[in-house]
DNA sequence: AACGGGATGGTT
DNA sequence: ACCATCCCGTTG
């Protein structure tokens, strides 16, 4: 009985994407995420722009975690498009977007933003103060951002605590997606589910992912 | 209860 | 290339 997973249509911030912009192809979805906001106001509001994504599909993909089997840590990928995937890794956190309609168990993982706001909340969480660093990979993302497992199977469409906004791109130049490879990703490496903007120094990886 | 493998990330 | 660190799913 969780309310969390229960649909709340009434009650969503105007800036928040809604349902639908999440319930598509998971390719598509992983691919115009890159552009749009970041928006977090768990212990203060940071901001950031998409710039590398990878999508984890429904079938047929050995490497997302719900192709193998349905369990607890799982569960939410088999809900509506919209929830927050959080799961732990290594003693850290990655943070995920559920795609497509419910049963299908998919989702796309953000790896990297560009920081807009919030950029010295985000320095103090991390320790750092080399701004390229700060929400660069999925792990540096959640906790410059905040975000950890109490966020998982929240609803993102509310605009409440996390959620994504329209954004009107990293500048006013036009921006190329590239993709690639998923990063630490040992099997089904025939596919190219990694999107990122091309040259951007806020993605992840060694420079030939960046390129 | 025990075990092994990560959608990591920082260091050598 | 190595490995710290810890959660989770599987096996016994």
């Amino acid at each position: 009985m969780s309310s969390l997973r229960e649909e709340n249509p009434g009650f969503q911030k105007p800036d928040a994407l809604d349902r639908s912009f999440f319930a598509r192809d998971t390719v598509a979805v992983a691919r115009d995420l890159i552009g749009k906001l970041l928006v977090s106001e768990a212990g203060g509001r940071t901001k950031g722009v998409i710039v590398e994504t990878e999508a984890y599909l429904p079938s047929r993909d050995s490497a997302c975690h719900a192709a193998k089997h349905r369990t607890s840590r799982t569960e939410v990928m088999f809900g509506p498009a919209g929830f927050a995937y959080v799961y732990p890794i290594h003693a850290k956190y990655c943070f995920n977007i559920v795609t497509e309609v419910a049963e299908r168990g998919c989702a796309v993982l953000v790896r990297a933003v560009e920081p807009v706001e919030g950029v010295s909340l985000m320095k103090r969480r991390r320790g750092l103060d080399d701004e390229r660093r700060l929400a660069t990979g999925p792990s540096c993302l959640c906790q410059a951002m905040r975000i950890d497992r109490s966020m998982n199977e929240l609803d993102l469409t509310l605009g409440s605590l996390v959620w994504v906004e329209e954004g009107l791109g990293l500048n006013t130049e036009p921006i190329t997606i590239k993709n690639s490879k998923r990063i630490g990703v040992t099997s089904a490496t025939n596919r190219r589910l990694r999107f990122y903007v091309a040259g951007n120094r806020f993605v992840s990886g060694p420079a030939r992912f960046r390129t």
